[in-house]
DNA sequence: TGTACATCAGTGAACGCGCGTTCACTGATGTAC
DNA sequence: TGTACATCAGTGAACGCGCGTTCACTGATGTAC
């Protein structure tokens, strides 16, 4: 195949964009490789140089994205609807498709402070948690909760952590209510 | 060099797995290889199929291991304290001796559910848990503050987590406080 | 206690493989006239 | 609108490299007598 048009070119760059969005929350970061991502779109592996100057750009770029189409669903959900979607098992059997805070979190915890895909990353949790009123311990609960829901997957333990975190977060919104209340 | 004595090899085993603890949890599992670890000890990467089965073995040790390990932290430790030195910079910049919850989770949630290393992964969460009264909700802030601040470090937005984590978990131990109070 | 021999922890080279990245090449696209 | 040519997105083979794992070999250790 030979030259692409310019508008076709920026609809592949943008496939890829999002096809390492979802398989690095996948399988992590090491566990996708280049060829990975270009195949799945449908493209050989040669032509990723033409649009990224390095693996590194494009997990930047894939973490900005991840957090972009965060936001989107967060703009039209409430607090209530949200917290039980997030602290589902859906959520925690689908990383791919679901928060990069956590998706991410495990592999750029091990990058170097300067690694570039961290400023997403942090601009991403910040704008998270100024959804959830600057509430930075819930962002940490919430992430936390998926995080070892995931790590534990397969063993009983896994739906526990979801139903605590969501019990807690729960509370907290209705802090008034009587403590000792059932329902 | 020959044949090692039992209790040599035994010693060497040890070695090697709390290398791996320590390595795994400082650059991840994928960025560690059998030679890094061997190396460490002052071993040849050959060797070391004769002492376990796979890297997934080692894997599996090395997170029982360092859940061993913070269990006699735990012990010695009272909720106060801990929680200072969980939320702290020193402990969000030493993976290496850290948290294996935190330290192992990004990678294990990304494993199959059948994955062995996830079974002493889950009984120490359980472990992590009980003792703290058995509140997975608060395990899941603890992690998810050092996954995030540490994913965020060398952002303004890293401290703050650590912060925010620090200020939700000491209020639920001292509920009755008067919340304005400032010291 | 001493000797003869089997065992096996550790060595170091090698295996096939997949990685990130480079590069000469192709040929449709974009542009200059 | 039509032609000539330069551009460059995508191809596919290749680069050096490190991975997990295997294996023939070494020689001190452990054991049988």
């Amino acid at each position: 195949m030979g030259r692409v048009s310019q508008v076709q070119a920026q609809e592949n760059r943008k496939r890829i964009v999002a096809t390492a969005a979802r398989l690095f929350r996948e399988r992590g970061v090491p566990g996708v490789s280049v060829a990975d991502v270009m195949s799945e779109v449908g493209l050989t592996h040669g032509g990723f140089y033409k649009q990224f100057a390095s693996k590194d750009a494009l997990v930047a770029e894939a973490v900005g994205q991840a957090f972009g189409e965060q936001a989107d669903r967060l703009a039209g959900s409430d607090r209530s609807t949200f917290l039980d979607t997030y602290l589902s098992a859906a959520h925690r059997d689908d990383p791919g498709h679901g928060c990069p805070s956590a998706g991410f979190g495990g592999d750029l915890a091990r990058e170097d402070p300067g690694n570039r895909a961290k400023i997403p990353y942090a601009e991403g949790v910040e704008l998270y948690a100024q959804w959830l009123d600057g509430d930075l311990a819930a962002v940490s609960t919430l992430v936390g909760a998926i995080v070892l829901a995931r790590a534990t997957a397969g063993t009983e333990i896994s739906d526990r952590i979801l139903a605590a975190a969501r019990a807690a977060l729960a509370d907290q919104v209705t802090p008034a209510e009587d403590p000792g209340a059932t329902g």
